[in-house]
Order: structure tokens, then sequence, then C-alpha cells
DNA sequence: CGAATTCTTGTAATCGATTACATCTACTGT
DNA sequence: ACAGTAGATGTAATCGATTACAAGAATTCG
């Protein structure tokens, strides 16, 4: 009964020369049967996998890295504010990975620079095989510049202009914005404000151009008083703060353009607690088409981005990169569709 | 102006030998120079730290792991449902780890077994130094027994029952539900309905029990007609799915406990969608306090759980664990605190 | 001033796999 | 039957760091 042995932590981890004696083979042959099955005799192969099974042996994995150099990693840069839009790209990009036997190591650089040198440094180490930079602020750090010769890179949801280096998979913003204030001007609005999401970052610039597409096309002039700016991020407070704007205004807007779905939920929560009712006395629209959308009263109206494809795709897209090592298959740009989701939250008038 | 050797990805890494030579010293002074910096010249540190940025040196992690017997990552297991519930534990993690030069490998587990086998592997292999599962499922693999001598484990939100080799992080879920049917009674309830989470969850079980007690401590008798089980997940749908419930029968509750927040949120818009209202016609209380809670009309009344302050404690303790090697510091079990927060979605009758 | 001690640095072994190359065996074709 | 080739396996180099040990230099102390 008594089980030092058992627990001792210092029990040496079996290595491929365990396996090798016990099968009565060289480690050459246990690394083939595992790598290359077909280049060993059935029978050696059947006396390797029984001594693996023997044994319990996990090749180490810092061990094949380091000769074969590659880790079977891949980094996720996310911007890591409390923002859950990126919970199912996250899921569907770990899915994909792990699938394929790569793990996925997250990164939240939180618009510091410090962090962006840190995780340049984790990929200058060779840490990785690739990355995905998942935000719009792409990391201006000079530790980066170096990097995408070392491992491919791609970015999602927004593109850095003119980077040919790094394949790309967004949605068309600009578009989709103005697809969106279209649809209000369609519904009848002709004054129509817009809550910006954080600056400096790619999606605000563009849905903010898409917003003054759409206006342009109907022919309304640009009010800057309806222009929300500066709201911090794509998030509720940003929604609580653009109500104050809209309660302080003498001449409302009837129709409110939010960046993001949880900046339209903030301000249209914030609406309420004043005694605005929306979509009664103010239209609202979002952007994402996140979980919550579609559960809120109203049931928002809003631009669906296509969170899991783009993931599964991206995934997809640097899985084949990093195994291509000839440079054999060259950075792309995809582009998906966003799609207008009509709830409940825009009134025709 | 020809860039061939600018771009050439063959360009091979920068070593410690390069470092060494440029500097004058042996690889080993430059190894030193930076894990034990008093332990050489201050002129040669000076030496290896400008030939270092001469030459942009950054250490290989395969190597230094293989020799040093430590990765300096930690893997983080999430049950990986949609659910965003874990976004700030995620976030709070990334944080201290990240702080500290640790690298974070996400799990999604989705209660397979084959995921949980691939991730067990992944411990084995080395691959990591330390492991937080992060949800209510606890790994059944047998591939997991092994693993908990090998490195430290924690348990968040849910400990397994008489693990004393985990470090658990959790909250009275039984005392915490007690505390909110307790709100419920306390407002004048006395027929209260409970939609209850995943089965083969111990925070299921746990939320139900406390339920238990808060009837029972009221001397009002368990009616199996309210107990609304088996709804799938913490998720919408579940709330959606139990809505039916509530409008199926014939004499209704007029109060509501769900396990979750997106549970009840769910069930709250089905409610509304039928024509009954919250908390007009049934109080409803959720239970984590997630993002959405207060921003949803009406603000949902819910237990907070310390969700941040949980990931900091974890990974604290977590990061302990793994540098003293000669087990000084055993697992520990730490209970946090929930709150009763007290919104608009529970009426008092 | 010489022995003992401490400090600094270098040499070389080591971690555990993968893989180039060599060797040996067993076919194939003429 | 024999040279030539293909296939299976073993030997040993290799990846790039860390670190035990040794050696030399500098310091301390009686």
């Amino acid at each position: 009964m008594t089980t030092t042995e058992d627990h001792a932590p210092s029990a040496r981890a079996v290595t491929i020369q365990d396996v090798a004696r016990l099968a009565g083979v060289s480690t050459a042959t246990v690394s083939r049967a595992l790598a290359l099955p077909d280049r060993v005799t059935e029978a050696t192969r059947e006396a390797v996998l029984s001594a693996i099974r023997e044994t319990g042996y996990t090749p180490n994995a810092a061990a094949r890295s380091l000769r074969a150099k590659s880790t079977r990693m891949v980094l996720v840069l996310l911007p890591g504010i409390g923002n859950s839009f990126f919970t199912p790209v996250l899921n569907a990009l770990e899915e994909v990975f792990s699938d394929q036997g790569y793990g996925v190591l997250v990164g939240y650089t939180r618009q510091s620079r410090r962090r962006e040198t840190h995780y340049a440094r984790v990929i200058r180490a060779g840490q990785v095989d690739g990355v995905l930079v998942v935000t719009g602020n792409v990391p201006r750090d000079e530790e980066f510049v170096a990097v995408p010769d070392q491992v491919p890179i791609s970015l999602m949801f927004a593109g850095i202009p003119g980077g040919a280096r790094f394949s790309v998979f967004d949605v068309d913003n600009r578009a989709a914005a103005a697809t969106m204030v279209g649809h209000m001007i369609e519904a009848g609005h002709r004054r129509i404000a817009h809550i910006t999401g954080p600056d400096n970052s790619i999606e605000t610039d563009e849905r903010f151009r898409g917003y003054c597409d759409a206006l342009a096309a109907a022919g309304i002039a640009l009010d800057e008083s309806l222009v929300w700016r500066g709201a911090g991020n794509f998030d509720f407070v940003s929604g609580d703060r653009a109500a104050a704007r809209y309660f302080a205004l003498e001449d409302r807007p009837t129709a409110v353009f939010a960046a993001a779905d949880e900046i339209a939920l903030g301000f249209v929560r914030s609406l309420k607690t004043g005694g605005v009712s929306v979509p009664r006395d103010v239209s609202v629209g979002g952007f994402d088409d996140t979980e919550y959308a579609i559960h809120y009263d109203p049931a928002l109206t809003t631009m669906r981005q296509p969170r899991t494809e783009m993931g599964r795709l991206a995934a997809e897209d640097l899985l084949r990169r990093m195994s291509d090592k000839g440079a054999a298959t060259p950075p792309t740009h995809v582009r998906l569709p966003c799609e207008l989701v009509i709830r409940e939250s825009i009134r025709r008038i």
C-alpha cells in the first residue's frame, strides 16, 4: 500500500530512449514509426506502438521543436478590452487549429506598446509558427517589422493599408455602414447621428466614411453636431456617453447609427432611463450582430459580421501558409460579406 | 536597391553563438549575463548587452525549455460553448501571466472526450508548466490522472469533490443561490421556479441545492413542476425553452430563478414576445452578473461572481506553485464571496 | 607575503527529439 | 547467377540554449 513511488513528482518522464530500448529498436526507428509510418515494417511499427502504449510515452514538445524548427503553435493577438465580440472568433480559431494539432497562444495587447513588444519577442523567440492579429490596431512596434519574414502573419477584421506581406480577412466596413445608413434613409430618416468607435481604429474610420457616403448619396449634408466622436471603445459606456450628447441636443436626430452593438445597447439603455423609447422616439442601428443583439428589447437591427466563418477561413489560410515553407502560398485578401439584419430598433417614419 | 537579402526568409536566426562571438565571450557568459546579471562583471554585461542590441538576439524558446525543463507557459482549459462568461476571466489570467513572462495557451474542451485527451497529451508532452481548468466539467480522461504529478493544476469556479491535489478557486454556489431565492421570498414570492443549468455540472447541482435550501428554510414545499431541468447550457436558448414551460403551466410562478444571466435574459426576452412583462407579471433573478445584466431592460437582479478577481488570484497561486518545485506551496482552496446585486427584475409583491 | 577564499569566465556535457548518411538485407532484371 | 536497386534500420550529428565543473584571476586574511 505504500504509494510513495506513484506520486513521486521526480518520476523521470519516459523518453524516446525508453521506448526504443523496450521495443528493441533504435530511437530513429521509433521516431519514424510515428512520423512516417510507411517507412517501417508492419512488425516494427507494432512493436514500437506497443512499447509506447506500455510506457505511456509522449514525445517532448521542446525537443521536437528545437530540432524540427516548428512549434505547432500559433499566436492570436486580441485587443483585450472587456469586449466579448471576439469570443466566437477565438472559438472558431481554436477549433480549427487544435484539430490540426496546433496550439493557440492568446495575447491581449490592450493597446499597450509594452505588450506588443512582449509578443513581438515571443514570435522572435520562435515560440510560434504563425500569428493572427485580431484587432484594428495593427502593432506599431519596431520589433514587429522584422517579424513577417520569420513567420506568416494574418490580419483579421482590419487590414493594414498596403501590407502585401499579410493575409487579410475582413469585411467592407465602409459599404456595410453605408448599407445600414441607407436603410435608415429608406425608412424615412434624414437626421441621422453616428456614434463612432475608438479613435485610431480602421473600423471606426471606415464605418464613418460609409455613414458619410450614404448621407451624400441621399443628398443630406453632413452635420458635425451629429457625429459623436471619441466615444472611447466599442463598449457600453461609449453608448452611455453618446446618450448624454443626445439629450444635450436641441434638434435631435430621428435615427442613430452606432459603430458597434455594444455601443448601441448602452445608448438605448441610457435613453430608456431618460424616458426616451426606441424605436418610438429614436431609431437605432448597430454593427456586428453579437449574441445579445437579438435578445435585447427592442431586438437590435444591425450588420452581421460573419465572425465564426472569418475565424475558420483565417485559420485554414494560416495553416496552409505555415506548412508551405517555400512561400508557395502567398498572402491573400479575403473580404467576406456583411448582412443587414432587420429587427425592431429602426422604425419607418 | 536590391533587397533580396532583407526579405530572405532563409536569413538564419541569430543564436547565442553569434552574440558570444561578437561580444568576445563564451556562450555561457552570454547566458549568465541575461539570467544572473550579478554573476558577471559590469563590463562584460555591457559588452553582451550591446552585442545583443546590435544583433537583435532573442533566446530560442525551445532550446531553453528543453534544457531548463520549463516552458513558461500555462494551459487554460475552457468549456468553450459560445458563452462569454469567461471573457473577463481569460483577460485577468492573461494579464497576470504575461506580466510574469508566461504564455497562455487556451484550449476549449467543448465537453468532448477527444479534446480532453488532446490536451492531456499537450500537458504530458511537457508543453506547459501549469494548468487552469476553468469549467464545471472536470476532465474525466484517464490520461489526466497521471497529469497532476507532472505539473500543478488549478480548478476554477467548480472544485472536484475530494481533490486535494488541485488548487480550487470557487464561490459558494449553494449559499449564493439560497441568498437569491431568499431575497425573492423576502419580496413576498412563494411560488418560485428554477431554471437549471446543464446537467452534469457542479454549479448546476449546487445552485439547485441552494434553491431547495431557501425554499425549505421558508417552509415552502418543493414543487417539481417548477424545476425546469435539462435546459441545455448556460445560454439564451435554455431561457427560451424555459419560457415555453412557463407558458404551458396552469398555475404559474410569480418568480423565476435562472442558474445564469444568459438563461435569465433569454427567458425574459421570450416572455416579452409572449406578452408577459418582467417584473410586472413575473420576477426574474439571474446568476453571474455578466456585462449585459445591467444594460438590459429591466436591469437584471443577479448574484455577482468576482470573475476578474478570481482570475487574478488563481493565476497568482499557480505562479507560486509552479516556481516552488519542492512542493513547498501546497494546493489551496479559496472561496470568494458572491454579491447580491439588486436591480429591477424582481418586484415586491 | 603566502595560503585560503571568492569571483569571473570558459569548456564541455546535457536536455530529447529529428534526420542525414551509412549499412545491411532482400529483391529485380537480364 | 550476379550486378543493381530499393527498402529497412542503425549511427551519430544536430538543433540552441543552460549549467556542472574546472581553471584562472583577484581578493582577503592571518
